[in-house]
DNA sequence: TATTACGTTTACGTAAACGTCAAGCAATTA
DNA sequence: TAATTGCTTGACGTTTACGTAAACGTAATA
């Protein structure tokens, strides 16, 4: 039984060990399996392959991890690979990195309008539930 | 007149007077007047007509302003449509006042956890950010 | 050996959110 | 009066992000 140990102390490599199946990733993020490869055409993962099989690395999960995140945040598979690209990009020789840091001001302006966005909204939701509380009252003490 | 009484100083009618346009609109949020019919297709904004011409109120103005900013926050037409329902049965007779309740948590907590999810971002853009100016004094300082 | 589980590619289908004509009405302006 | 401007309703086209099915390979299991 030809088993690797996990959460191993050393590490020979520098590079972990950990690879998962396309499955279990499924499974772990709650998507399918065609969600991931679809991903993988757009150029956001490439997993190397055993065979035709598809496997996929610590690494990979990371960048799954992200391109979820920013789906949760309403970013088109288009965008979440230019944010991708700048995480890479980050310590690669882009000679851009005024560009770069352009880019990062952008993306960083979006992401505190929205933040401005929830915490208006979180604002109205609180009107809203204690006017709903109030009702609710009401009806309790008109009983 | 058993009317509430409201931040404004004079209201003869308790509606508002201002009317709007679509092409006011569209221009004001920087839109198609093709969307602001298609939102209206959905249900979203229900302008009144002067003949066949859709003619917006204040009301209506704001409506729209909640879907954009919906929008932006990522969740679709039909989510939108909900939490715009939520909005105007605020003081209606729903006699749901419970299930109202739970919705508007559930609401609350989608938009925690992308705040979250922001936070997170934010975070990394700083990261990646710093190194960024590190490698730009570099090549400043090799200079 | 047959089934089951898991993987692959290819390809057509679909819902959402509009874009883009087309054709027509109504009012103002040249 | 002719043209321009703004509005209307279809209706078909497009992009995104997958879903779904077909047809197949491989490896473990009953």
């Amino acid at each position: 039984m030809l088993q690797r140990a996990r959460a191993s102390p050393n590490e020979a490599d520098s590079t972990d060990k950990e690879r998962y199946s396309i499955t279990q990733l499924a499974r772990e993020f709650d998507i399918t399996t065609r969600a991931i490869r679809f991903y993988e055409d757009r150029g956001l993962i490439s997993p190397g392959r055993s065979g035709t099989t598809r496997i996929y690395t610590a690494r990979d999960r990371v960048r799954l991890k992200l391109v979820l995140r920013g789906k949760r945040l309403g970013f088109s598979l288009k965008e979440i690979a230019n944010i991708l690209d700048m995480y890479a990009a980050e310590r690669g020789e882009t000679g851009q990195l005024q560009y770069m840091l352009d880019r990062l001001e952008e993306q960083r302006n979006h992401l505190v309008k929205q933040r401005d966005d929830i915490d208006l909204t979180l604002a109205e939701l609180d009107v809203i539930e204690s006017q709903c509380r109030q009702r609710l009252n009401a009806m309790v003490s008109s009983n």
